[in-house]
DNA sequence: CGTGATATTGAATGCAATCAAGCTCCGTGG
DNA sequence: CCACGGAGCTTGATTGCATTCAATATCACG
């Protein structure tokens, strides 16, 4: 039931069968939505933590004046707020791009089990910096890179978090986006992320077909987007902590 | 010595005086930086944590096209990267603006002290995520908001940051930064800010002049912002937790 | 009073937004 | 099977904000 953040965290250290089993226990609900469904609101107190077990979703904040900026998004195995639950109220909204299945965990369940188990907990503060880490380099890439790094760049991320948890194989992902939700994530239009696409796909550098990303090269990408996979730290810093083999 | 960090935790819980001398006990060391040099650097393993007692410093990141983004002001009272420390390498490096006083924090000793005292853990972890949250609207500015409401809305930011340590007082506040350091943060060359800087001049809204910030009206400039306070979480929402007046 | 850093101004260029129209694909229902 | 409708994609033309380059002015400080 919480395959895919289990195999995230082991990106960090190798949890014990325990571990994983105690992750399973803070969940208290489940939920299905449609696209286009929304699991929570800006300006809402926030009561449960969301784990994606299945589809994409993505965190958006609504300006006055009409524009919309997506400020993360959500794949399967992703946390979404550790300790958000110290806030009295979520300050986006979270949308579903797919049919979406969440688990909500209880806030004081998980500080409990985080409590009871030292390596679960570094595991999951890891995941939790690797997600402030990712809002840096979204920074960056608004702030610094022109249209055609910045859509390679968040192609290359959105391609290496899937492969963490085993989605992504052999150049070809995921990617169920329309160009309008891409151009909310990276301060575009869509006209314009289209013309970007376009060039991306006339160097035979990407395809993106059938809500799939298909990248012949990935290394090539890489180097258009100035991406370097460091900032999502999946080197399994956390070794020293590992469960030996007898408690997996 | 940890005066404004447990002032700002005070926006969102009262503490008792164990909590607060429990905060002093986790420096290890105190350290004097002058303008322009760095307190760490981008790829270094993580060491120790960084509270800022004097003085501003800023995070940045540097990109090979030789743009640089700037993704954190860092004002007294701020304690940058709670648990960074579960992190192998920094992702930015951290540079000091002004003369600097940081203490160093030992992760290990402030993983007990929270581990012990449950209304501190929860008001650190709250500071973390006021960080996010902070990331997060940067995100919405660079990607959404022209640049006059950008630098309005970063200067609403750290007026309000800065008000909620005390440090601004009757519409005017520190503020030492250079234009082309305004640039770095909000994605845009010094020549662009210094114009948009002469139009809020232009129309009375602000005044930046010897490293000091002059609102006769922050109403008006969050208007033009579109900046609404709330993203701060300044509003004590862990009243709840706060200790008795016995405890103070 | 001199020097380097910071700020200001002007002119030319360019990237991306905007507006508007048409196209393709796909699911639905007659 | 085809007509229809809607969502998403593509294209063109125009506009505008911000960059770039370059020169000059101002300020802070020794």
């Amino acid at each position: 039931m919480t395959a895919s953040l289990i195999r995230k965290l082991e990106n960090f250290t190798r949890l014990s069968t325990a571990d994983k089993l105690a992750l399973g226990e803070a969940v208290v609900a489940t939920r299905n939505l449609d696209p286009g469904e929304s699991a929570c609101h800006e300006g809402d107190p926030v009561r449960a933590l969301h784990l994606v077990e299945d589809g994409w979703a993505c965190d958006y904040r609504q300006l006055e004046n009409g524009g919309r900026q997506i400020v993360a998004f959500r794949l399967p195995g992703d946390l979404c707020g550790t300790s958000a639950s110290v806030l009295a109220a979520a300050d986006c909204t979270r949308v579903a791009l797919t049919r979406l299945t969440v688990h909500e965990l209880s806030p004081a369940r998980i500080e409990e089990i985080a409590a009871a188990r030292p390596r679960l907990r570094r595991a999951l503060r890891w995941d939790e910096q690797v997600g402030a880490s990712i809002l840096r380099e979204w920074l960056v890439s608004l702030g610094r890179r022109d249209g055609l790094e910045r859509l390679a760049h968040l192609l290359c991320e959105l391609y290496h978090r899937q492969r963490a948890v085993g989605l992504a194989e052999g150049g070809a992902c995921p990617m169920p986006v329309t160009q309008e939700i891409l151009a909310a994530a990276l301060g575009q239009t869509s006209v314009h992320i289209n013309r970007t696409l376009q060039t991306l796909r006339a160097c035979g550098l990407v395809t993106l077909r059938n809500r799939r990303l298909t990248v012949p090269d990935l290394a090539a990408v890489e180097v258009v987007a100035g991406f370097s996979p460091a900032y999502l730290h999946l080197g399994r810093a956390g070794a020293h902590l590992d469960a030996l083999p007898s408690e997996i």
